[in-house]
DNA sequence: CTTTTCATGTGCAAAAATTCACAATGTCTT
DNA sequence: AAGACATTGTGAATTTTTGCACATGAAAAG
């Protein structure tokens, strides 16, 4: 399918960064985009942005560029986004709640078709879409159920591990996980981490370089 | 101060990553730690714990570790987040709610000490911490005002680019954008985004994948 | 005091990712 | 129809990052 076997993980990232101008292209712009002005409005190089869509195929046209529409509708079906992917999520407390009430998600596909908590007080409430809470002991029968493939961990760090272990057995295939700490899963699931305060720390690193090399 | 002009970026977004086990264990656990632990709990390879520490100093005492209490300290200093560093949030919503309510930044030595929101509705409001919700207009004065280093933009996209203009206006040194855009700055300001879809597009393609090996 | 043990720090090799540079190939103009 | 032009797709060169392997040095054991 692809032309060489192992797709570099950059790539993968960067494939998602490409379509977010490309949406807004699509409502207002051109119809046709060079690999100059999509590498500019992500900030990368243009020889990177050909490269990286070269691994899955040949969507340009050369003198002329890309077609926003098919080239973000390739970049969707490489990303298996082209169809909605369900999700569940675990601990709806403030952070929790703002994802589940995110717009974003679900334009992009995403459906959150199941919340647990393990506060009594939450389980039984209803939500703004339309979910209600359950406790976490039906977490692995409801996610079989709902054909849930991804989990999203927001549960504060302590019971992160032990929410893992549960999606694990529940049989999701990738965990989404925002508690600062590193959750450990078998192979066949994949972990990606959120946490705000790496990038802080990278912001705050380089404040200071900056302060250091005008001294 | 440091043994090469320039630290791979990688390493400094791994030295951030460090922190949190060490920060654990300095509650509970052993004074000392190997390269090798340290690694595991990270994810990564000792090799890569040992080479990025050694850009700064020699941390660690041969036959025996890193003394944890010594080497979290170390990292805070070369991160910058060892003294209080200043935010200010643009855009109280959901998100921007519960990033100022959240504890984790606090403890890392974060402060709020400004927010704003265009919502004239808001402006005024007074929240749990204490801050008042300003006006866009005040962003300037309010900053430069409280030495706001730090700049976090949690506005829809649409008003994103006009955020962060005035964020760099107002002299911050730092941006951490959650809107799902890309924001142009200045060379002397560093954006950092946050974009949760990316990771679960990243998720997505290799659940794919997964499929289609197994097939 | 000497030997053994253990884990760091680091030069070097390997691997991965990025960028260059240009041939290939399409469109537009005359 | 031919030439000018623009931009892709890609092999090669370069840069960056990772991992190996072992000398080095500190502590513990004998
Ligand atoms: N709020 C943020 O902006 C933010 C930012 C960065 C990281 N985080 C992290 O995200 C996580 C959640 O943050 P929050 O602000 O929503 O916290 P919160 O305290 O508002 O919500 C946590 C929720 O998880 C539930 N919970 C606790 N243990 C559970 C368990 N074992 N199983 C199921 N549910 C459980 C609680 O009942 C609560 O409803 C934390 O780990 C936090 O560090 C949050
Ligand atoms: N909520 C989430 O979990 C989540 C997840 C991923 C990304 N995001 C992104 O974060 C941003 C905020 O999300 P949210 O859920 O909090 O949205 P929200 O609609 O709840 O809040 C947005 C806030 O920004 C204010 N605002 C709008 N334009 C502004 C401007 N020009 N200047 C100042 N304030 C302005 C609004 O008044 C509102 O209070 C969005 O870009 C969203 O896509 C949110």
């Amino acid at each position: 399918m692809t032309k060489v076997d192992k797709i570099p993980e950059p790539t993968i990232k960067r494939l998602a960064f490409y379509s977010r101008p490309l949406e807004d292209l699509l409502e207002s712009g051109p119809p046709v985009i060079s690999s100059e002005k999509l590498a500019d409005s992500c900030g990368v190089h243009p020889a990177q942005v050909r490269k990286d869509l070269a691994y899955f195929g040949e969507f340009g046209v050369r003198g002329v560029g890309y077609d926003v529409r098919d080239l973000l509708r390739e970049i969707k079906r490489i990303l298996a986004t082209d169809k909605p992917v369900y999700l569940c999520i675990v601990g709806v407390g403030n952070l929790g709640t703002s994802l589940i009430e995110n717009e974003n998600f679900k334009k992009r596909g995403y459906r959150f078709k199941a919340a647990f908590d393990s506060d009594p007080e939450k389980q039984g409430e209803k939500l703004a879409c339309g979910l209600i809470i359950e406790p976490n002991h039906r977490i692995r029968e409801v996610c079989r159920e709902k054909e849930i493939e991804i989990g999203v961990i927001a549960t504060p760090p302590r019971g992160a591990q032990r929410v893992c272990d549960l999606l694990l057995d529940a049989g999701v295939k990738g965990i989404l996980n925002f508690a600062p700490m590193q959750v450990r899963t078998t192979g066949d699931c994949r972990v990606e981490n959120v946490d705000f305060t790496v990038k802080l720390e990278n912001l705050a690193y380089h404040l200071h370089r900056l302060d250091e090399s005008e001294g």
